[in-house]
RNA sequence: GCCCUCAUAGCUCAACUGGAUAGAGCACCGCUCUUCUAAAGCGGAUGUUGCAGGUUCGAGUCCUGCUGGGGGUACCA
């Protein structure tokens, strides 16, 4: 049990007397905020006060006097309204770095009641190139999956891939159409990736055709309404009336802004084609490729079997290439039950909800209609098509039968929030009622501009040149850090630390909230970042080599730790509390914090360094306690770094 | 229109879910390398937490209204 758990349960205990349930009371209890306060502080004596109608102050005198916390912390006392401060043992601490010593876990002990999770993540389209929008469902999920696992949970990740979408339509007709054959077997993924892009590029060709010209339009109607607005501004009397004008007149210049750019954006893709003449030729001969690619797409859904074939043939393939991504990434699924796992169960759902009376059609669609929303969940449309919703019914139910999960966790952006409201709710009508449903949501990730993270032609950034663009800066920092490595070794911790930077400047940051997106600021030398971290577990490399010890014999023969300096209490304190901040990862999810924690270490870790010589340390005993910190240090930061899906080197 | 979400230092972000004087990092100004890695450490300045109310011992956090951004809003995923 770790510190705070366990001053809570003597609270808890000695709480048993005032009042009815103490557990609610427990998250009072909290690390002190601040470190001159101690090292825990009790909030509970404040709500109390009002409960029982004596001053917060008096019953936090009571609560002293009655809380065993012998052997556990060493001073109390009361401060302000009624705040009570804890500070920890030295012995009881100094214990605690011993068990953490000889412990492969470090000390962490396993949740009491394991359950089973699903992390449903990554979930990118196979056949499309990964782009920035997978980087974060990716790195997020596999670090919830490796902090769940870690404390002690059964885990289950899955990767919910889209492989029975339109982009197979697209592939299949670039297959029929415009295959090289020469190029498909010397290298198929190459070739696949070539005939979607082309394939896309001429659906995008004729639908900007179709759609260019509605849009020049519109932007006349809305540069006609924007300059009436003005004028009846500029007429407007009223105070009310003018606020209302300037309110209409923001709206319709917004909308105009985004119909100007969506303008920008088709010409340029009409552009593409109409500057080429050969293009051009091809384009005019393909004048239905839009619904010809949907109608391959259907045959596929309804069972044709050459289609069958082709998709079968091609995503072998489709794989390889977003493995080679996963792989750079090191990240791995136990499972990839896609979109088209579920495809033979989609009917049978539609069927049970009618069955049960949760679904009825409306307008030729089968809707489940819910209270708490206007609109109804739709599990099938009215050509008989199903949707994402239906996929991912089947999805939960699969979880709950066949994995039998207690939780499942969909890690997915923040614009899917009110489908996965509506999809939890319709799974628990279904009587899913026992199975935890969390959508891990996150922000969007925004370039330097606060707009969405493009590239300068306007495209979305690919998942693979940003894994380049990390690497090669991180070779630069490398080799200027590192001239006398081999190439060998500035390679590899370019790679780690490179890779390191991207999901490190992702996992910092709350996952909730948009985040700027910044090569220089993820592979800063200073501040927040992996390197300041993957640098400190280095430094402790380095001191081992320069004092010769052998780490083995350190750990087998340990001596009682000292605490010298203040630091080196400090230090203690934040090692013991690495379960701490697990948990408190796992009470929302929020990997973030858990980086928050690493980077506190890290500094009183560096603090440490400074104040604390190893190798000329005052006494023999001294020199072996030290160790046994830096020791300590090193494998939580290594394992905490792991969690993150991290690694460390040896020497940068 | 309706629903969700966000607004914190010049910038990028925290704040343990209602607790003590709102914290870090960048950037800026200084200092510390013949010393276990200066990818480090030490010191300095930075705030009406978007605005106006309310709830209470106590509010960045909760409730109401307003302003401003982002997202969603029945057959896309």
């Amino acid at each position: 049990m770790n510190a705070l758990a366990e001053i809570r349960s003597r609270f808890a205990t000695a709480l048993e007397p005032l009042v009815d349930s103490p557990t609610e009371l427990m998250k009072m209890i909290k690390a002190a905020n601040d470190a001159k306060f101690g090292d825990y502080q009790a909030n509970v004596a404040m709500p109390l006060g009002k409960e029982l109608g004596k001053p917060p102050r008096e019953i936090a005198v009571q609560i002293m006097e009655s809380v065993k916390l012998d052997g556990l912390c060493d001073n109390m006392e009361v401060a302000g309204p009624g705040f009570i401060n804890l500070k920890l043992d030295d012995d009881w601490l100094k214990s605690r770095l011993a068990t953490a010593l000889s412990d492969s876990g470090l000390g962490v002990s396993k949740v009491t009641d394991p359950k089973t999770y699903v992390v449903d993540f990554s979930s990118p389209n196979v056949a499309k190139p990964m782009h920035v929008g997978h980087i974060r469902s990716t790195v997020i999920g596999d670090a919830i999956a490796k902090i769940l696992k870690f404390a002690g949970h059964n885990v289950i990740t899955d990767n919910h891939v889209g492989d029975w979408g339109t982009q197979f339509g697209m592939i299949i007709y670039g297959y029929k159409h415009f295959l090289d054959a020469d190029a498909y077997k010397k290298d198929s993924v190459t070739e696949l990736g070539r005939l979607y892009k082309f394939v896309r590029q001429l659906v995008d060709y004729h639908g900007a055709k179709s759609k260019v010209d509605d849009v020049a339009d519109k932007i006349v109607e809305l540069t006609g309404q924007l300059s009436g607005l003005k004028e009846k501004q500029s007429a407007a009397t009223e105070k009310a009336e003018t606020k209302k004008i300037k309110k209409e007149l923001s709206a319709v210049q917004k909308r105009l802004d985004s119909q100007k750019e969506a303008g920008e954006s088709l010409t340029e893709k009409i552009k593409a084609i109409e500057s080429n003449p050969n293009l051009f030729g091809i384009a005019n001969a393909h004048q239905k490729i839009g619904q010809q690619v949907l109608l391959e797409t259907a045959k596929l859904h309804e069972g044709d079997e050459e289609n069958k074939k082709l998709w079968t043939e091609f995503l072998p393939f489709c794989w390889e290439d977003m493995r080679k991504i996963y792989r750079r990434m090191n990240v791995e699924h136990d499972h990839e039950l896609g979109e088209s796992f579920y495809h033979d169960m989609l009917g049978a759902v539609v069927d049970d909800f009618e069955a049960k009376g949760f679904a009825r059609t409306s307008d030729g669609a089968v809707c489940v209609f819910m209270d708490d929303y206007e609109t109804p969940m739709i599990i099938r449309k009215k050509d008989g098509a199903f949707l994402y919703s239906t996929t991912d019914l089947a999805t939960i139910k699969h979880r709950v039968e066949h994995f039998k999960a207690d939780a499942a966790l969909c890690v997915v952006d923040h614009r899917q929030h009110e489908h996965f409201d509506k999809l939890f709710d319709a799974a628990r009508l279904w009587g899913y009622n026992d199975i935890e449903l969390t959508h891990v949501s996150f922000g969007t990730v925004l370039g330097e501009d606060g707009k969405p993270f493009k590239t300068r032609s306007g495209d979305t950034v690919g998942l693979e040149s940003l894994l380049d663009e990390a690497e090669s800066r991180a070779l630069a920092i490398a080799v200027e850090q590192n001239p006398d490595l081999t190439e060998d070794q500035q390679q590899h911790i370019a790679k780690t630390v490179g890779i390191g930077a991207l999901k490190y400047a992702d996992l910092s940051q709350n996952r909730g909230s948009d985040y700027k997106f910044s090569y220089d600021k993820m592979l800063a030398l200073r501040g927040n970042t992996a390197a300041y971290l993957q640098f400190s577990y280095a430094r402790v490399q380095g001191i081992i080599r320069k004092t010769e010890a052998d780490m083995e014999k350190v750990r087998s023969n340990p001596v009682p730790f000292e605490f010298a300096t203040d630091i080196e209490r400090e230090l203690a304190v934040k090692l013991i509390r690495f379960g701490e901040a697990i948990d408190e990862v796992l009470i929302e999810y929020k990997p973030n914090l858990l980086c928050s924690y690493l980077f506190e270490l890290t500094q009183v870790f560096f603090q440490f360094l400074e104040k604390c010589s190893v190798k000329d340390a005052e006494t023999e005993s001294l020199k072996q306690s030290r160790l046994q910190f830096c020791d300590l240090m090193s494998r939580t930061v290594e394992t905490g770094l792991g969690l993150l899906g991290i690694g460390v080197i040896e020497q940068m």
